[in-house]
DNA sequence: ACAAAAGTGTTGAGAGTACACCCATGC
DNA sequence: GCATGGGTGTACTCTCAACACTTTTGT
């Protein structure tokens, strides 16, 4: 171990370092994450979550936006470190740590690309997911936990929404991540009297009744403090 | 970039991972974390974090649970992880990517022993810190924020306490570690109502009137459903 | 008896929750 | 004119927050 001024880089067995990122949106009335088909092994044409190895002069937010820009082709959406996975068993190849991300893009902003490593890149229902590589699951699993969480006491919701919704719209994205209906009338006043969104004046029409279209207040505090377990 | 199986261990640069243990616990009515003094460079004479590199074969919270035991002797405490950290350049000697843990020992029940490349390890005030190395500051900075948010939705004070405790002297950790004082009658009533603690039938005596002795119950469902932001 | 710390209730304000009908548009 | 989804108010309950005096012990 190189306890002393380690003195040049590869002076003991040293790990690899990758950066998955778990991407979500909203599309088809649904809950998506994109995930790519691996084209070698291990777990050739197994589905994966898009990361790769970390570039030695980079942080490791610069490389999980680096994934994120290559899959998506977007680089200014929500983006948050989820969780560092290192079991030793996790990569039959050898040791590789991975630390994990979630980003949240709008609906419909964004189309898929294969990268280099990949065959195909689609998105999957979060409630209906294939067979996946590595420890995939459990860290898709970890960022739906985190992501419903974040959801009920910051304004993390509307980093999966188009800049224009309506508070229908809005409603129904809380009600797909939550995976629970709520009351309309509640979910109106809360929100409003939150003062997170304003109106933009437009109407979206439709079937029925045209519904008032709102954006997000960028000057919002989209915060809730916790509820105490103690005074 | 070891895109296809890599085969070696070494065959393209990769980061050094270490795994470093914030230490809390409550002594003399103030909220301490345990620091060792850097024998070597660089920041040699610097206080930090402990902490070490992660071996071949052992998991991350391993990793962590070994540290914390080298530097205090116990293993069976609260330990959770708290985030990685990697900026190209927050090492001078190159890049090392850490996964920091934080840990909550109870207190009175361990001495800080001196690990191999430390000259002195000792208990400091969260509140009046030493010159830190590398960016241990910040480390610090979030672990504490970290606390603070578990405590308000957790009953993870507890873990920071002997077995048996009295009530005011729970309510004095909180009011340690949130930095704000609390009121005596409405700590009491919701603690109570949570139902995680229970009487030993004991009293500690000392000044004044003496104290009920409770424990934490083992069946306890610590934690409060934070106030959605929306219904 | 007095100092020191433990223990105890009530009230008013605000937030959460449950619930049913009218409104504006397209076809 | 009717089907479709948007929009609105009220009453009850519960939780939170503020606040002062009595009880039990040691000296």
């Amino acid at each position: 171990m190189p306890a002393e001024g380690f003195k040049g880089a590869q002076d003991y067995p040293c790990p690899y370092v990758t950066v998955d990122v778990v991407i979500f949106t909203l599309l088809d009335d649904d809950l998506k994450v994109l995930l790519i088909r691996r084209k070698n092994p291990p777990f050739a044409g197994k589905w994966a979550i898009p990361g790769g190895f970390i570039e030695m002069d980079e942080s490791l937010e610069e490389a999980a936006l680096r994934e994120l820009e290559e899959e998506t082709g977007v680089r200014d959406v929500y983006l948050e470190q989820l969780y560092t996975f290192g079991d030793p068993d996790r990569d039959p190849r050898g040791r590789v740590i991975t630390v994990a991300y979630f980003a949240l893009v709008p609906a419909n902003t964004i189309t898929p690309r294969a990268g280099s490593d990949a065959s195909e890149a689609r998105w999957w229902s979060m409630y209906d997911l294939p067979d996946l590589a590595f420890d995939h699951e459990q860290i898709l699993k970890y960022a739906l936990t985190r992501l419903r969480y974040k959801l009920e006491y910051t304004a993390v919701g509307f980093e999966l929404l188009p800049e224009h919704f309506t508070i229908p719209e809005l409603q129904r994205a809380y009600e797909i991540i939550l995976g629970e209906k709520l009351d309309k009338r509640n979910f109106r006043r809360k929100i409003l009297s939150a003062q997170v969104i304003e109106p933009t004046g437009e109407y979206r029409t439709g079937e029925g009744r045209p519904a008032r279209l709102y954006r997000f207040r960028d000057d919002a505090v989209a915060e809730v403090k916790a509820r105490r377990l103690f005074p």
